[in-house]
DNA sequence: GCTGTTCCGTACACCACTGTACGGTCTTGT
DNA sequence: ACAAGACCGTACAGTGGTGTACGGAACAGC
């Protein structure tokens, strides 16, 4: 016993920071807990990061690129927009990283640190289902205002998923379920399109 | 000059605090900054609540009311279950009463304040859903997720109004993408069926 | 125009979190 | 083995919020 206990790296510390965001929101990436919680004091802290909002940054940063950047990469290859856009919900919807971050962030919109990462990656993100659509057949227009109205359900869906697991049991857990979504976010630009590429 | 300065009354300062909640969350809702907003002191506060919390709850109270009830009042009316959708979407997506309160309580959904009225909001307006899916005829089961579904759809989409409403563009103030949503929202359960009822 | 109630201001104790200063302790290279 | 740097603890000042006690102003009814 008396394990010698080893000490932290700055990457401890945004991590801890990113399942404290996911958890309580952006006032919940407080110092003095999150020190808490790893067991050190703030003393350790203050080596590591310039300020609490260097630390939110940080988080803010990681949470850029792995949740959007490395996801569609690992779709873009799909030459098919359908399977793209379904390959792109299953990951999207099946492996939330760290679950509830989602929400926890678009929940702080207004902070002025959230605020700019959080456009970000919206907008990349539609840029990329605006795309896909726009393969797949539909007029640029259309196609625009089916990724936002497909963008939606899929962020409702994480939403109602963390806000109201008892109630919408649904969203966690339920494959069925999952399916139904999925073909219903790309359904939606299919309409009467022929479906057997 | 001189204006008397009328005195609060109870629901002046659940007023204040709807809004504080729908710009800053939770945490905004903070008995000396909305008495600073009032331009009184927490002297009065404590006249009219027994603390913070009390005045949390008050506000949470007039929303399950009022962003519940008062709408589904206003289209049960509507035999045709397709129209009774729309109606209903219709009223919630264009006169959200208090512009940016779903989303801000969403966010909080792990508050121990929050939770249950956003549970009983939630599974109340998911039954709703689900009702007139079974009226316009779909099979129990399929009505329930599409219900999820839709209910997502429409939960997204505020959200998106005001996570990134300069990206989104659609989401604010744009009738003819309303239309596409809320058609797009409506005929998810209905398939092949025929619409001119 | 007096009185009792309603409403509000002031002052205080208390707590949680941020940030700084600085001293101390591990750890690594050599 | 011993310096140099990396890492952490302690102590302190500052800020912004909660809640309480109590005194005083404003207003109602009569």
């Amino acid at each position: 016993m008396a394990v010698p206990k080893p000490r932290l790296t700055r990457t401890d510390w945004i991590t801890a920071a990113l399942t404290a965001l996911a958890e309580g929101g952006v006032s919940a990436v407080a110092v003095d807990p999150l020190a808490k919680r790893l067991d050190v004091t703030r003393g350790s802290f203050y080596w590591h990061f310039k300020s609490r909002d260097d630390l939110l940054l940080s988080a803010l940063e990681w949470w850029e690129q792995e949740g959007t950047a490395s996801v569609i990469d690992r779709v873009g290859h799909l030459t098919d927009p359908w399977e793209r856009l379904r390959a792109l919900f299953h990951i999207a919807l099946t492996e939330d990283p760290t679950d509830g971050l989602e929400p926890a962030l678009v929940a702080h919109a207004d902070d002025p640190l959230v605020a700019p990462a959080l456009h970000r990656v919206t907008a990349r993100r539609l840029d990329f289902l605006t795309v896909a659509y726009t393969d797949a057949g539909l007029p640029p227009d259309r196609a625009r205002v089916q990724a936002v109205v497909t963008y939606s359900a899929y962020i409702g869906w994480t939403e109602l998923r963390r806000a109201a697991p008892t109630v919408a049991t649904e969203t966690v857990d339920d494959p069925a379920a999952l399916e139904y979504l999925i073909e219903s976010l790309v359904q939606g630009g299919q309409d009467k399109q022929d479906k057997s590429s």
